[in-house]
DNA sequence: ACTCACGGGACAGCCCGTTCTT
DNA sequence: AAGAACGGGCTGTCCCGTGAGT
């Protein structure tokens, strides 16, 4: 790799918390020339403006937390074994990089406008809830789940409810939110079996 | 009521949408004067500084979410039917105020730092959960709930599926994952009844 | 005059030879700043930006230019002796603040696009051709003037030699090239005279 | 040539429209960088700064000018012809860069200060200046024009009043001023002839 | 001979907050 | 109680120039 793409990429890993804890319009420029060590013109070179930066901080954050999911699910054969898998390591390891869940954090910094940084996240959760459901609704064929198991429901459910679970646990400074939701969703998946002897 | 009060009073509930939307960041205080129609010494005199309205904004949003809440809960009878309300109110009105939840948005732009607005979104919300909680266990008490039931974990699973599909509404810009949401919760409250005959 | 309008005025004034001099790029908002000893806040509050400063002094150039010229033109009865009187405390008064011709270096600074002092230095231009223009009509149907002359040509005539002149001059750093043309146009104004015996 | 000095001249002839439009302060190397497709190394290893660059730009544009105006004039036996040919030149092809007269646009935009381009601008102007004075003279001493005729007056007013009636014209965005002042010069030119049978 | 990477300073403009006035 | 005027600092961005690398 050369150096300048060293840099560059060396800029978004550094400048992710800083967006994710602060919030676009929180985290000055000034802040990711500290922490960096870079001069001004040493960051403009390689991004336009302070958004194509955020744009570029978050579709890293979101490679990140894509590869921390998608570890090993094919693996695991049954399909609340996975989803079982995908919600205990949200519990475990809920972000990727410090802040929270970035999607989360960028869906609510931004929900005004129209913004790259909205429709990127709107897109990664869009990703993640298809990939749950596509788990559901290969449990349904294979008659591992009731047939009358709504896929995208179920997955909008989990994500729902862990994502909100990441925000009360983040509030609270604690991780218990988390378990009662991950208890909770443990007794939802139990309820999808087909046949629970 | 005075009119300095009223002024103030005005400054909150026109400031109120626009925090919201926006962030605390997001929001300037130009942006305030401007939707106000005050000048800077117009507001200054009602509040010492930027984050001091803030955080009289977030407790009005809080209070009229409350509000909102807790209306007319004491004439259902069956904890089921409550829980059921409430729900069915946040899926249909989901916030008081434009921008989504006012607690959720305050409790992710404010995450970092223990600010004011952190520690009342904390407290909003531990209220929130913690009368419904009370629902729950009243149920139990009644008879009407399983006794295994663990009403705090249920609480914060409704609360947190509840503010995850309302994120991921508000990215949708549509209702679907919140009705989604909903119908899951409702198979949930179902399978917590003792005798379901 | 309140306070505030003073100030705004104290501004154009002082920033008018500044941009005079440098030209709009060349001339930055701090420049005015040290001169006018005021700090960013308290010119933004009068101008909302660079440009509507600008063309705020240009405007106040012109009136000054327009002020000076239209001194007691009226007294003089012949239109020659008009003519020879704008010449001549154009030749001994070039310009009205330090930098040359204000109209000129607008036109010259911003003549590419279509900006609002583009089309300032237009106008200004266009009016006092025209009031040249008039004196020569009026001067032909009175019958000083042959009555062929075209007031127009002469009155373009009559600018664009001392506007032209104006730059020898600045850039010699003496006045010789305005009293070449002066007496020039001396010459060029008897032969327009009908009866010269 | 080698390639170096090739892409030196071609970065010159590439910026001179840049900078005669836009002025010094107005265009930045970027531009340059822009319409050269060079990078700033490209730039910087043929001209020390960017003022180097502008006085080099400048010559050129000086040098252009000069062979634009220089061409076949010996063939014309009188002055007057020779003059009036001069003029018809600057009225059709007044200018040899996009821009405007490059002469006049360095002496707008650095007259204050005493810069290596307001030296140049003042040099260029002195030497076609004594060029037409030449003219003027040789007519005298050859018996066409009149013995009392002033060279150096002669030549400023045409020089001064071109290039007035040029920045008019540039503001109209059309030819009129400079066809008025044509024609007026026209009848001042045959007003110093010494036998206007 | 030219690109790439970077430094560091300047620029216009916006921000929060204070003071004076009415 | 509210407006008008101002201070001063900060933000994102642009700028010129240098030097290492190719």
């Amino acid at each position: 790799m050369s150096k300048g793409e060293d840099t560059r990429q060396r800029i978004v890993e550094i400048a992710a918390p800083l967006f994710n804890e602060r919030g676009f319009a929180g985290c000055s420029m000034a802040d990711v020339m500290e922490a960096t060590g870079l001069e001004k013109g040493g960051i403009y070179r390689h991004f336009d403006s302070k958004e194509a930066l955020a744009v570029e901080v978050l579709k890293y954050s979101v490679r990140q937390a894509s590869i921390m999911r998608s570890t090993e699910l094919s693996d695991i054969p049954s399909a609340i074994g996975k989803l079982r898998h995908v919600i205990g390591h949200f519990v475990e390891r809920p972000s990727p990089v410090r802040g929270g869940c970035p999607l989360l954090n960028a869906a609510v910094d931004s929900d005004n406008g129209n913004s790259a940084l909205r429709l990127l996240a709107k897109r990664a959760f869009a990703d993640w809830r298809r990939s749950l459901a596509e788990v559901v609704e290969a449990g349904v064929r294979s008659g591992e789940l009731k047939p009358d198991v709504q896929a995208d429901e179920v997955a909008d459910f989990i994500v729902a409810s862990l994502e909100g679970a990441l925000v009360l646990s983040r509030l609270e400074r604690g991780r218990a939110p988390l378990r009662r939701v991950q208890n909770m969703l443990e007794l939802v998946l139990s309820s999808l079996r087909l046949c629970s002897l």
